[in-house]
DNA sequence: GTGAAAGCGCTAACAA
DNA sequence: TTGTTAGCGCTTTCAC
């Protein structure tokens, strides 16, 4: 293994030399620095990640804790995973991944043993078991989702709220005033998560500021749970006109459904989707959506946590990197799918 | 920050005592080891990494490299990413999560700095960019796929040729002779993608064996391509009367349309997919199926490479952790979406 | 613009 | 069974 030692002594300079031209914290004149470039490539040198952490107590990690649920769309997660790797290589960080399985213990160990600087976390429930020891870690933290209390917290989430009144709307202005919501399974309302529960906010805070009703039922995944959360709402409310779907994974066997049953999208039946735009397009008909911005979500997350690190290492002056809430601005893409209330001349 | 210097004080014993009990590397009297533990409680110490990993030459973590696209199915590569971060976590391991991005450079950057003492490979194309590298790495590598030539490595997969051939068996024995195959994307093939050429080897071996006509054609995820996808099938072979799906985004689009066109699944047609038994199981019918065993396949990634680690710094007989390739057996679990090949009475 | 040297916190001989 | 101590490879004052 090649040391900055060995690089020092090949480039004719001292160790200090070689460590302030890798780190740029010095002017070093142009000679020694290609001298000392040369041979780092000549002998094929990479820095030792331990005792850089070591001597600098920077280990240039952030970890990014992944829930270990199934019941979650998986491409969005994954997608923010892979945004978030990016981002932090771009900017000379490493992710580390941690799944839920530890549980908050994890935050203590991985905070504890300087294994990394920062920490993304994915999935934030409203009353969520690791904020506590998140509030008092020495260590910066995004959060991707909104807990109940944002007090001493950074947090970065798709604006479910508007995103939810946004839906409504759109069906609005094309006379829908009998709108169901197709949400997510049922476990994920139980355990909380604050995204499925503000859409619902938006969409009832809106539908009762334009006068529309609003059905709203839970929907496991599966084609067979769709068929039943479809009966029982045409079924309570056959006036429905309008349905708002915030499960990626029953958009598929609704419109098959929908289908099946007669009902043609958008001339029946609107169909607004919450998902991101890749589903949204590839289905029987294209779906008005509005987009589940993964790759944003996990860029900023980065990028918030990155000023923290930098905040905490350089100035006093803690220049705005102070706790605060950012809610990314819903999108609404008008696709075929959805379009004017039939008007209500159907069965008796 | 508490450091083992801190904790032996605290404890009345030299550091290396602490150490030792720490990692169990030496024996220790039970009152020694009590007091010191005591101490590690109280003082809620936490060993440094990078200190550790300077000392030891082990980070005790696992680089994981996944593929950057997105034309893969995803939950597949999520579940296998969640297995190998909750099998390393059970074997006192980390893991650090790269993508594809960097290109072969990661492998080259990571095991130069020692920031992880092993790898695993996601994804892995027949001729592999990164192989070259990894085979002169002074680190275990596993690689999770199959590369043309797999000579100094050691791989893990599902065993693609034995899952064709299996899903042929089943077919022919209900007297299916006509067969479709409705594979990944083009792309996936064009990029030679081990497992998806390994997998149509083996139905067209099957098949040849048993007489039957296999019609295999690529098909993108959306209801569009799929749409074609089928109509180009019946076109060239009416006769077809079985189709085996590797790619679970037509899956649900294929079900929905050919209940459209009025083919009944299992009696017109018989379907075997080659997917999560979770996607098998939540469609409209439910799939007779070869699961793809993601949980499996990373945590046989994980031991594997774990054994490596192991063998590398311990004895110099390396125990049977040389090179070589882990097959895992395909298992078709027969459901509803099967059944005999109807009699050739239809049309002129 | 450059060098010398003191650690960073831990591990693992070597001693006892 | 325990203690002493010499590094591990790098960063970062100081000093020039």
């Amino acid at each position: 293994m090649v040391t900055l030692a060995e690089v020092a002594r090949h480039a004719g300079v001292s160790a200090s030399t070689v460590s302030y031209v890798l780190s740029g914290k010095r002017t070093i004149s142009t000679r020694t620095r290609e001298r000392v470039e040369k041979s780092i490539r000549e002998l094929g040198y990479h820095p030792n990640a331990g005792a850089r952490a070591l001597a600098s107590s920077k280990s240039n990690i952030i970890a990014l804790m992944m829930p270990l649920r199934t019941d979650m769309y998986v491409p969005v997660m994954m997608e923010i995973a892979i945004a978030v790797a990016t981002t932090a290589r771009e900017r000379g960080h490493d992710v580390l991944l941690l799944t839920g399985q530890e549980g908050p213990e994890a935050v203590r160990r991985v905070v504890g043993s300087g294994l990394a600087d920062a920490m993304i976390l994915m999935d934030v429930e409203l009353q969520d078991q690791r904020l506590p020891l998140v509030r008092e870690a020495p260590r910066p933290a995004v959060l991707i989702g909104l807990p109940a209390d944002t007090s001493d917290l950074t947090c970065v989430d798709l604006d479910f709220v508007a995103t939810g009144r946004q839906c409504v709307d759109h069906l609005a202005e094309f006379g829908h005033r009998d709108i169901a919501v197709v949400g997510e399974a049922a476990a994920v309302y139980e355990r909380h998560t604050g995204f499925a529960e503000r859409t619902i906010l938006g969409v009832r805070e809106r539908a009762a500021e334009l006068g529309a009703r609003v059905l709203h039922r839970p929907c496991e995944g599966s084609y067979e749970s769709m068929a039943g959360t479809l009966a029982r709402i045409f079924d309570e409310r056959p006036g429905t006109t309008a349905v708002i779907v915030q499960n990626e994974a029953a958009i598929g066997p609704m419109l098959s459904l929908l289908r099946q049953q007669g009902r043609a999208v958008p001339e029946d039946i609107s169909v607004v989707a919450i998902c991101p735009e890749q589903v949204a397009t590839q289905q029987s008909v294209a779906l008005t959506s509005v987009a589940i911005p993964a790759h944003e979500m996990g860029r900023r997350a980065v990028e918030l946590v990155m000023a923290k690190i930098e905040a905490a290492g350089g100035n006093g002056a803690a220049e705005a990197t102070g706790p605060h809430t950012e809610m990314l601005p819903p999108q609404l893409t008008v696709r075929a799918s959805t379009g004017p209330a039939p008007s209500p001349t159907g069965a008796p």
